[in-house]
DNA sequence: GATTATATGGTTTTT
DNA sequence: CCATATAATC
C-alpha cells in the first residue's frame, strides 16, 4: 500500500501527506503539481478514508478534471473517483445553483449566457435607455461590468460608488452604473446568468442562505484548487467561505504563470491566503522534470526581470540540452514557412511524432501563416481556440430553439429564432412586441401568445401564431421524447435542417455538417451513463445539456486527445501542457509584448510571464521566432523585435534568418544587412555569422516565385467531387485555377497529389486532401 | 419585409 | 483582412 508514494521527491510527499489545515503549495512550471493533487485526493481517500462524496476540486479546464478524476481511478483501481466534485468553478457552481436557484428567485432551468449574447443584450438594453452606443460600446460596457462582478460589485454598489461615478464621468460614460442595473434587472427577468453571475450568485447564495452555506459546508470536508494565481476576489470569497468549517482547503499555484488578471485574477490571493488562515502550512515545489538546464535556465532569466515574486529557484537534473533557436524572417508567412520547414526537417531527423509540436503565438489571429504553411506541407495540425464549436450561428441557432423551449423568458434566445429562418416577422414587429413588453412588464413571450389583442393584424398575426403554435407543439413533446429527438424534431420542424440542406455551397454543405454533428453531440450526452449524484438535479434533461455545453472550453471538446496533430494555440490556451518542441512565435514589439498591454508595468510584467509560459511549455527544443513586417488590418506592418528577446543571455541562443532576401543573393547577410538599415531598432541585434555553418540549408530558404494567378469564377454548379478514384487524363474544375487536366498522378495513397495543367495558369501540383475539385468527366 | 451592396471598424488573452 | 452594421433596392 502507499505505493503511490514512491516517485514523488520529498517536497512532493510532503504535500501530499499533509493533512488537516489549510495548505499552500507553491509549485513552478514542470514541478509536478498535479501529480502532487491526484496524488493527494487519492491519499486523502486511500488512507484516510476520506469519501469521494466530500472532495471538491477545482481545476482551471473542464479537460484537467475528467484526466485527474480518470487517474486517480486509474491509482485506487475503483470506481470510487466518479462520486468527486471535480470540475471548473464555473461548471461546479452552475451544477449546485441549478439545484439551488429557486432560493435566488432563478428558475433549475437557468439559461447560461455567453459573452456573446451578454453583449447583445448590453446592446438592447443601451438602446431602451436611449443612449448612443457610439459613446457605449458593448465591449467597453461588458468589460466594466464583467470587472466590476468579479471585484464582488454589485449594480447597486456600483451605481452609488462615489468614485467610479467620478471615473466613469471623466471616462464619458455617466450613465454605466445605469446600464448595469438595467443590464442585470434584464439578466434576471430573462432567467439567465452570465459567465461572471455563476460566481456572483454562488456567492451571494452562500451569503445570504445560511441553510445553503452550511449544507455545502458539510458537504465539503476537503477543497483543493489548481492554478490558483488565476483567481479572483469572488472566487476567493466563495472559497472562503466553503472551507469556513473544516479549513481543510489546498491551493496550487504559481505566481509566476498569473496570466488571467483581464479577467479579474489577482495574485494578492496567494498573499491573503496566508493571513486569512491563522497557520498555513506551505510547501515549495521547486525540481522541474520538464525542460533541459538551458531552456529553463532561460526562462529563470526571463521571469527574474519581473519585480515582485515569491522567492523561489527552479532547478532541474535533466540534460543541458540544445541551445534555444532565434529565427528572423521577413513576414509573418515566412514565419509560417519556416516554422513548418523545420517541423518537417526536425521530424525526419529525430523521428519525432507530429503531436510532439506546438506552435504558440499571443494571438489568435496569427494562426493563418501556420496554418496554409503546415496545409502546404501536408502536415496534419489542429488549431485551438478561435470559434469554438458551440459559437458558430448555425448551432447557436438551434440551441437558441432549445433553450427557449426550455426557458420561454429569455428573450434573447426569443429575439433569435423568431425570424430564423424567415418567416415574415421582421424587425417592425419585433419593435412593437418588445414596446408593448416593456409597457406591461411581461415576457416578449406573453405577447406574442396574445398577438391579436395587442392588435396585430393580418399577415403579422398569422405569422406569429404559427410560431407560436410550432413552439407549443415542441414544448408538449419537451416531457414525452428524450433531449435527442427533441432537437431533431425542432432542427426538422422549424426548417433550420432542410434551409441548410438546400444550401449547395460549401460553407453551407460545413453548416449543415456542423448541424448534425451538434445532434450526434447531444445524443452522446443521452447515451453516456449518468454521474452518480446524490438527489440533485443533474438528469438527463436538455436543461443540464444546455449548461453543460455552454460552459465547455475549447480544448475540452477534443475528441481526439492522442491524435497525431501539430497543436497550434495561444500561449493562454497552453498553459498546463508541455511539448517536445515548442515554436513561439511573432515576437515583436507591439503584439508580444501586445501594444494594449505595455501602459504600466504591471502590464508588462503579465506579458512576461506570459512569456514565462510559454518558454516553460517546452521540453527539448525551443525555437523562439519574430516577422520583421506582418499583415495587420490587412497592411503590411514593420514592428521591431521583441524586448523579452534582450532579456535572454546572448550565449544561450542561436541566431538564423530565414526567408526570401537570404535566398535571392546567396548570401544571409547582405541583404539582411540592407534590410536592417531601412528599419531602425535592429541595432542591438547582431547577426553574427552563427549560423554560416557549411550544414545544408533548409528547404525554407527557397521559397519558389510564385507567378500571379488568374482568379477563376467557380460555375454555379461547382461542388467538390470525390476525388479517391482520379485518374491521369480526366478534366477537372479547380475553384481558383479554373479548368484543367490530369498529368500525373503522385503521392503515397493517403497523400495523393496531382499534377494538372490548367488552360489559365499553367502546370500545378495539387494535394488531393486540400484542394477542392469538380470532376467535369 | 427580404435580399443584396456598401461602409465601418476592430484584435489581446477566456470561463 | 474579416465580420458585422447600415443603406439601398426590389
Amino acid at each position: 500500500m502507499l505505493n503511490y508514494l514512491q516517485g514523488l521527491n520529498e517536497m512532493q510527499q510532503k504535500a501530499v501527506l499533509h493533512k488537516d489545515g489549510p495548505l499552500m503549495i507553491i509549485a513552478g512550471a514542470g514541478s509536478g503539481k498535479t501529480k502532487v493533487l491526484t496524488t493527494r485526493i487519492t491519499h486523502l481517500m486511500a488512507a484516510h478514508n476520506v469519501d469521494a462524496f466530500n472532495i471538491l476540486a477545482l481545476t482551471f479546464t473542464n479537460k484537467a478534471a475528467a484526466e485527474m478524476k480518470e487517474r486517480i481511478a486509474h491509482i485506487l483501481g475503483n470506481t470510487e473517483a466518479r462520486n468527486l466534485y471535480i470540475g471548473t468553478f464555473h461548471s461546479v457552481f452552475a451544477r449546485i445553483l441549478r439545484t439551488e436557484a429557486p432560493k435566488i428567485g432563478y428558475p433549475n432551468n437557468f439559461t447560461i449566457y455567453d459573452t456573446e449574447d451578454a453583449k447583445s443584450v448590453i446592446k438592447t438594453v443601451i438602446n431602451e435607455l436611449n443612449l448612443d452606443d457610439k459613446q457605449y460600446k458593448p465591449n467597453t460596457v461588458y468589460s466594466r461590468i464583467s470587472a466590476a462582478k468579479n471585484a464582488l460589485v454589485g449594480p447597486a454598489d456600483y451605481a452609488n460608488d462615489y468614485h467610479l461615478q467620478q471615473e466613469d464621468a471623466k471616462a464619458n460614460r455617466p450613465m454605466l452604473g445605469q446600464i448595469f442595473v438595467a443590464y442585470a434587472n434584464r439578466c434576471f427577468k430573462n432567467g439567465a446568468m452570465d459567465f461572471d453571475d455563476l460566481l456572483i450568485k454562488m456567492y451571494e447564495l452562500l451569503k445570504n442562505y445560511p441553510d445553503a452555506l452550511s449544507k455545502y459546508q458539510r458537504k465539503f470536508k476537503y477543497i483543493l484548487i489548481d492554478e490558483y494565481q488565476d483567481t479572483n476576489p469572488a472566487q476567493y470569497e466563495i472559497i472562503k467561505l466553503l472551507g469556513a468549517m473544516h479549513e481543510n482547503v489546498c491551493v496550487v499555484g504559481d505566481d509566476a504563470q498569473s496570466i488571467y488578471s483581464f479577467r479579474g485574477a489577482t495574485i494578492e490571493n496567494i498573499l491573503q491566503f496566508k493571513k486569512d488562515y491563522d497557520d498555513v502550512a506551505i510547501v515549495k515545489l521547486e525540481q522541474n522534470y520538464r525542460s533541459t538546464k538551458n531552456i529553463l535556465h532561460i526562462a529563470n532569466q526571463v521571469i527574474g526581470n519581473n519585480k515582485g515574486q515569491i522567492e523561489k529557484v527552479l532547478f532541474t537534473d535533466n540534460a543541458e540540452g540544445e541551445k534555444i533557436k532565434l529565427v528572423r524572417t521577413l513576414t509573418d508567412n515566412e514565419e509560417g514557412k519556416m516554422v513548418a520547414d523545420t517541423i518537417q526537417e526536425q521530424r525526419l531527423r529525430y523521428h519525432l511524432a507530429n503531436k510532439d509540436f506546438a506552435i504558440l503565438y499571443r494571438t489568435n489571429a496569427q494562426s493563418r501563416s501556420f496554418e496554409e504553411a503546415l496545409r502546404r506541407m501536408g502536415i496534419p495540425y489542429r488549431i485551438y481556440g478561435g470559434i469554438s464549436f458551440y459559437q458558430r450561428k448555425e448551432i447557436k441557432d438551434l440551441l437558441a430553439y432549445l433553450r427557449f423551449i426550455v426557458n420561454t423568458n429569455d428573450d434573447e434566445a426569443l429575439k433569435r429564432i423568431i425570424n430564423y429562418p424567415a418567416r415574415g416577422i421582421g424587425k417592425t414587429s419585433m419593435e412593437k412586441v418588445a414596446l408593448y413588453a416593456n409597457e406591461k412588464n411581461i415576457h416578449m413571450w406573453e405577447v406574442l401568445c396574445n398577438a391579436a389583442m395587442f392588435g396585430f393584424k393580418s399577415g403579422a398575426l398569422e405569422s406569429i401564431d404559427n410560431f407560436v403554435i410550432t413552439i407549443k407543439m415542441f414544448q408538449s413533446e419537451l416531457t414525452k421524447q428524450n433531449a435527442y429527438d427533441l432537437a431533431v424534431l425542432v432542427g426538422k420542424h422549424s426548417n433550420i435542417v432542410k434551409e441548410l440542406f438546400n444550401d449547395k455551397t460549401t460553407e453551407g454543405l460545413a453548416r449543415y455538417e456542423n448541424v448534425q454533428e451538434l445532434l450526434n453531440s447531444i445524443k452522446e450526452f443521452i447515451e453516456t451513463p449518468l454521474n452518480e449524484e446524490d438527489g440533485e438535479v443533474g438528469d438527463k434533461g436538455l436543461g443540464t445539456y444546455l449548461q453543460q455545453i455552454s460552459l465547455l472550453t475549447d480544448a475540452d471538446a477534443d475528441s481526439d486527445e492522442n491524435a497525431d496533430t501539430v497543436k497550434l494555440m495561444t500561449i493562454h490556451a497552453a498553459k498546463g501542457l508541455e511539448f517536445t518542441m515548442v515554436f513561439v512565435a511573432g515576437l515583436e514589439e507591439t503584439l508580444f509584448p501586445n501594444a494594449m498591454s505595455i501602459n504600466t508595468r504591471e502590464e508588462l510584467e503579465e506579458e512576461r510571464r506570459l512569456f514565462y509560459v510559454a518558454i516553460t511549455r517546452a521540453k527539448a527544443k525551443l525555437v523562439l521566432s519574430y516577422a520583421n513586417a506582418r499583415y495587420r488590418f490587412g497592411q503590411l506592418q514593420q514592428n521591431d523585435s521583441s524586448r523579452f528577446l534582450e532579456e535572454i543571455p546572448e550565449e544561450y541562443i542561436e541566431r538564423s534568418y530565414a526567408g526570401q532576401a537570404a535566398r535571392n543573393n546567396g548570401n544571409n547577410w547582405q541583404q539582411g544587412t540592407a534590410f536592417e538599415r531601412m528599419n531602425r531598432g535592429f541595432g542591438n541585434n547582431n547577426f553574427s555569422a552563427s549560423n554560416s555553418s557549411e550544414k545544408k540549408k533548409p528547404s525554407y530558404l527557397t521559397p519558389p516565385p510564385r507567378p500571379a494567378i488568374k482568379e477563376h469564377v467557380p460555375s454555379n454548379n461547382f461542388e467538390a467531387s470525390n476525388t479517391a478514384l482520379l485518374q491521369a487524363g480526366q478534366r477537372v474544375e479547380h475553384q481558383k485555377f479554373g479548368f484543367g487536366q490530369i498529368v500525373t498522378m503522385e503521392g503515397a495513397s493517403h497523400n495523393p497529389i496531382a499534377t494538372i495543367h490548367f488552360e489559365q495558369n499553367g502546370e500545378k501540383k495539387i494535394m488531393l486532401n486540400y484542394a477542392k475539385l469538380r470532376i467535369v468527366e
